[in-house]
DNA sequence: CCTAATATTTGGACCGTTCCAAATTTGGTA
DNA sequence: TACCAAATTTGGAACGGTCCAAATATTAGG
């Protein structure tokens, strides 16, 4: 139960020498004589002394606080979480520790949190935005010069620096590998059309479907919310068509989900009668059935990496927006027909 | 691009007023008069003051350094992910903010960071500790007086506060559930013997089948890795002992979900011919084939009330340590071989 | 044994805010 | 108009470190 808290009055009292050396031992300078470091720093030891971070910021003049916050649209979604843990890990093995905060797609309780942060003084920023981030949202820290990095959405305009991933080859991969197997009317569903992500994944979309020398047809690209109800809407107009599809690249997992349902609910079995890839390999894209074809974007990955130029960024004295993209592989399981035992792939034409 | 930081002699100096109107101004005193606070507010906001609050904290004396501390063993488990964004729901909102950080079960990482919290001045601690934690490793919080509330896991011997979720209650309601199924031979699979939670669960286990008046076999129970893998070895040694049992408690869903395999390896259907009930919930136990019955423990709803008891603690002077059994549900799906349907319960004797 | 170097230690100012006691202003009343 | 109480405002000392220039100690060379 110790009192009143330990400082370096203290424990220099304590080992008869000043406050400044104390503070030295404490930099670990070479300066101080090995004697005199071994003494402090038993005293220290004895003492209980534990180090106030927040007045040695005050004096060093802000950069280097040692705090980098971290602020996500949604915590809950597995995505987001292995995210954060792989800025996590690059963050504390360098010596930071990581101020979290889940914003629940709120871009009032962005504004508050990135407020708050910004008060104890975050030396960076990593941000993954809630939907409808402007870049004036941003503007404050970067004209403080706070480094900051976006992930997974991009923030229009915003002058920081990005990690994104590969949305065009994802889907232009998904959309090859789907010809390869014989399809020729494939769908493009779910997405909000006002969001660069969804803007990119169609444009891969687009060029693939081009490539492959297949008739480009708008009507196959139908928009809805990107969550398994929207997959269930758009997969319903999609058979509405009269030249029917017969595969689909989702927006996402859950549209891909959403598809499933919709699909059953018309006695088609998905995987079978028709062919479906989704984007993001979440965690029970692998357990479902049948089991999901996808494409992985290893969000742990990208938050280590996100992390890493964040870091960079903060040694080096002025942030240089850069942007990273972070590449991406297509998972092959069994919702697009082509199973990996080699079985025959189902026959394109049928619906 | 602001040089220098603003400070509030910069915007006293501004405003033609002290330093310490200005101050009290930012804590919202009554004592200044409201023309003079209009007047320092405008200047602030002109001058894009930023609050310091580590020099604050510096002057306040530790306290209320509004910084609480999260740390907890696996971030990438959903389980906990939602754990943390409960906790982060009433920190945020109680005006604070959260620190947190993901030990992946290391008992030298969450020293580590424990400690850096500590150095931060964090004025309490939320902690879902890692396998092996000890009393030990909390004595200096709550030496130093700051509460310490310990989630899921419990910490024994250690002064201080926790919020479990109700092992012995689950477990004992699955148990009475399997009987009035039908099932008189029930197996509890999975789960190492030299934890609390097991303990708990266990002895809901036994606890049910003496109340239904059935024997009691040691034989089935077998302990094993709290993981899929150990639910699939789990259930082979269960199915060894000549009166096979007829139904499975899992320690958790991972353990179910290994069982699942372990029985389709043999032939049998689980929800069908044997019945199985895991335990936390976990996400993809409803989209699971069969969709697995098991106790849910609504992880956010713990952290949210962990997180009031903390700040309980910590507006009260002096943390008196609590302990808060979280109640649990029963969730009904198609692994135990009762459909909410109402289809006639599979034949229990059958295997 | 003295002196210049080199190695080590040290006093105090300072970082941005809060707190306290004292000063100043304001308002009401005799 | 003088005087007292209430309402506001204010200077300067903390808080716990770091930094710098200057002081002191030690060592090597002559």
């Amino acid at each position: 139960m110790g009192k009143a808290r330990v400082t370096v009055v203290d424990i220099a009292k304590a080992a008869g020498v000043s406050k400044s050396t104390v503070s030295l031992v404490l930099q670990g300078s070479s300066l101080v004589n090995d004697v005199t470091r071994t003494k402090v720093s038993a005293v220290m030891r004895d003492l209980g002394y534990v180090y106030n971070r927040g007045a040695a910021n005050l004096r060093q003049a802000g950069a280097n606080s040692k705090i980098i916050g971290v602020v996500v649209n949604d915590l809950t979604n597995g995505f987001f979480a292995e995210l954060a843990v792989g800025v996590d890990m690059v963050v504390q093995s360098a010596g930071f520790v990581q101020f979290l905060s889940n914003t629940s797609e709120s871009l009032d309780r962005q504004r508050e949190v990135i407020a708050s942060m910004r008060e104890h003084g975050i030396s960076g920023l990593i941000l993954s935005p809630a939907r409808g981030t402007k870049a004036a949202d941003l503007k404050p820290l970067v004209s403080a010069g706070i480094p900051v990095v976006v992930a997974v959405r991009n923030v229009p305009g915003a002058k920081v620096s990005a990690i994104v991933s590969d949305n065009h080859d994802g889907v232009f991969a998904a959309v090859r590998h789907l010809v390869s197997l014989g399809h020729r009317r494939i769908a493009f569903l779910g997405g909000f059309g006002d969001t660069a992500v969804f803007k990119e994944r169609l444009d891969g979309y687009r060029d693939a479907i081009a490539g492959c020398q297949l008739p480009a047809d708008e009507t196959l690209i139908v928009d809805a919310a990107p969550s398994r109800a929207g997959g269930l809407e758009a997969i319903g107009q999609a058979l509405m068509i009269a030249d029917k599809p017969t595969a689909a690249i989702c927006f996402n997992d859950a549209v891909a989900f959403g598809a499933c349902d919709g699909l059953r609910a018309r006695g088609i079995e998905p995987g079978k009668d028709f062919a479906l890839v989704g984007f993001d390999d979440v965690i029970e894209a692998k357990t479902a059935v049948p089991a999901l074809t996808t494409v992985s974007v290893d969000p742990q990955g990208m938050g280590r990496r996100g992390a890493q130029l964040l870091l960079k960024q903060i040694s080096a004295g002025k942030p240089e927006p850069e942007t990273i993209v972070s590449s991406v592989r297509l998972v092959v399981r069994e919702s697009c027909g082509a199973s990996r035992e080699g079985a025959p792939p189902a026959a394109p034409q049928a619906v």
